[in-house]
DNA sequence: CGTTCTCTTGACCAGCATCAAAATTTGTGG
DNA sequence: CCACAAATTTTGATGCTGGTCAAGAGAACG
């Protein structure tokens, strides 16, 4: 959480914000691979991380980068995304607590990983992350099934993007967002929006302005409500799945 | 699996075609997640696998079945597809001798997995492919590391989805492709096209009619040679590099 | 408040889909 | 091996979804 990492000490220059990490205490940690890690244990985890506080719109990662460290999100969004080599972007997704970052063992990073708010990292070198990945077992496990949910949400990102409309594919991805950031549930039957209409866009493969005219066909439809620019209201679950294509 | 979730057919072990295998002398091993386990434990693995021969558009699984089995490719070529609601089709990826089917650990499956042309696959009972993969650690290991290319191949048709036009996505596909079969490399320079033109659509979300017309565009641009329908001819590799966006 | 950034809306356009038909390949029985 | 039927692919004509260009309306921030 984001009190969370500001209550860490800010620590060496290497890694702005770095600083050491609680792992007992921390909040993302039953939403975490770290949760596979038992009590007793903690200790060897705290050894190798540090917490990296991000500024909107900080780079974590960016394509290219060698993959020297591996991330766990701890709190706030952010996006990862690709570009084509004339600068076409796509935002293959997006991290929020809990979630796994560098699940890939490719020599560099594929992806460029940004903030969307203010966010939080635990950090660790890749090294010795893989050291006690030989150790403690249950890690490796806990990776693989974050690999497997990964792989099932790029999947089905490939069908809307293979086969849905705009309007699809905008109501299948309100549908789904509640679900993927377990530490701020927001007010049953409201969604936070934490990303741009861009960005919304640049995830479903369409422009910022189809995004807009999708929102304001939801909103016509009686789908939704805009309570502000980064929330809105579902008015009728029912609409915005039948928006969804079911 | 598909024979255990429909079909009651006449086959001895209900499976037709199926029968024991002999994991030292199989082609596909050294491409395989079975190349983690050593040739001392082949017995543990021999023990659990049987051979599944599949006709050309037979399905080996359907969305929705349970997931009691996970499944080698031993030889061939098969379809990963998802259907929406109503019936719109996405092709998710084609799987070829060497890759794995089952990494998701979830209780049915979400895809549908059918021959593209006679194939033949690994069948392990999913609880004994555990078992064995709670006693083998570099099994598991191995299965992370598909896993990763999975993702990162499920992400890439992402980018070329959401940003990439029809001649791209199509001479994309046609550089990806040799690569994926490694036990059926065609003379260099060829390249083998097991699918229709139906499921490349599928694949690259497009329709037949523009996948056909994208042909048409690579051959008059000299990038390729149409040898047979099932073969393609790179004339120029530089052209075909461009088309598809370097 | 005014500057700037983001979002919304409108007018027009292009790429790909749809509909249709011809050409080619594949499969089958004689 | 040939002839015919069925399936697949190619090509053409036309239309629609979503992109592009442009202007105006809200929000956010100093």
């Amino acid at each position: 959480m984001v009190e969370l990492a500001r209550s860490t000490r800010t620590a060496p220059d290497d890694c702005p914000g770095a600083g050491s990490s609680r792992c007992a205490a921390c909040a993302a940690r039953p939403f975490s691979v770290c949760a596979a890690v038992p009590d007793a244990d903690l200790a060897r985890l705290e050894a190798i991380a540090e917490t990296v506080r991000l500024d909107r719109g900080q780079a974590l990662v960016r394509e290219g980068d060698p993959g020297t460290c591996v991330y766990n999100v701890t709190a706030g969004a952010l996006r990862l995304s690709r570009l084509t080599p004339d600068g076409r972007r796509a935002v293959l997704g997006f991290a929020f607590a809990g979630d796994f970052l560098g699940l890939d063992r490719a020599p560099a990073w594929y992806v460029t990983i940004e903030a969307l708010e203010p966010a939080a990292v635990c950090r660790f070198p890749r090294a010795r992350f893989e050291t006690l990945l030989a150790e403690r077992r249950e890690l490796e496990t806990a990776l693989l099934a974050r690999a497997s949910d990964a792989l099932a949400a790029a999947q089905a990102q490939v069908l809307a993007l293979a086969r849905k409309s705009a309007l699809e594919r905008l109501a299948s991805f309100l549908l789904s967002l509640p679900a993927s950031d377990p530490m701020r549930p927001p007010p049953a039957g409201h969604i936070r929006l934490p990303m741009t209409r861009q960005e919304i866009a640049d995830h479903l493969g369409l422009t910022l302005e189809t995004v807009s005219r999708s929102f304001t066909r939801l909103k016509r439809a009686g789908a939704i409500r805009q309570v502000s620019l980064t929330e809105v209201e579902v008015v009728s679950g029912g609409a915005l799945a039948r928006a969804a294509g079911s």
